[in-house]
DNA sequence: GGCGAAACTGGCCGGATGGGCAGGGAGTGG
DNA sequence: CCACTCCCTGCCCATCCGGCCAGTTTCGCC
């Protein structure tokens, strides 16, 4: 691994908004063994705009805490892993799992991970 | 204003290759004012795969029938399900979702279609 | 022909899951 | 004060899930 040349990884900026692209710019301009592209070169990743689409999860009214168990579920955590990252019991667990698969009108809690990443509620 | 805390640019890291981004979250890690999205977090931006290898899936080698049961399990799918859709039986079923969970290093049936969603090995 | 991989089927069992029922406490806003 | 929502907890129960054991056939390859 010693003689592993450590190329650069070459990022393409691709962001719309000015503020943001500069600001990733500079902190991502002194980060050694990166390097930002120069225009028209071959990238391996590019940074592209995330933002958050007024319309597109506001619909959904997921309360905080579904949140939060939206996210472990999205990991593949069970009832029972939910209830001890959080805190709670398992009971409660269930019941905000329950009310997920009411919402995202899902059969299950694979079926609800696939709902809110199809609609971009979580990001997988 | 001027007082602001300059709060951290939260990134998600969305690539296929584990070495890539594992090499990305590393380098990533370190750098002030930057942040990498927990899972389910609302980012500013995204890192993407740019050129993405011929070869990205093909490291899997999952069988044809588990890309069948791969799809049908990334529908919310029951093992019931799966069988009638795929006119075997339950125990079959059952068998090729073992497979996958095996070959996807999941710990769930739900694990099984993030990871597989992770990597570009299905599209949701 | 032998041999491995893939696909398929069966039974069994402990644990997880999902849905139903019931309730209480905290906070907001009328 | 009352109504409302969110969050939390308890119990019961039918079903599903995942993993274990066992076996079969078909196919391609050496």
């Amino acid at each position: 691994m010693s003689d592993e040349p450590a190329p650069d990884i070459v990022i393409s900026l691709e962001i719309d908004d000015p503020a943001l692209a500069d600001r990733l710019a500079t902190l991502l301009g002194g980060v050694a063994g990166l390097r930002l592209a120069a225009p028209g070169e071959q990238t391996a990743a590019a940074i592209v705009a995330r933002s958050r689409d007024p319309a597109g999860n506001g619909e959904f009214e997921l309360t905080p805490r579904e949140l939060d168990v939206l996210a472990l579920l999205a990991e593949g955590a069970s009832n029972k892993m939910i209830a001890q990252r959080l805190g709670i019991s398992v009971h409660t667990a269930k019941f905000h799992v329950g009310s997920l698969l009411d919402k995202l009108d899902a059969t299950g809690r694979t079926d609800a991970v696939a709902h809110a990443a199809r609609r971009g509620v979580i990001n997988l």
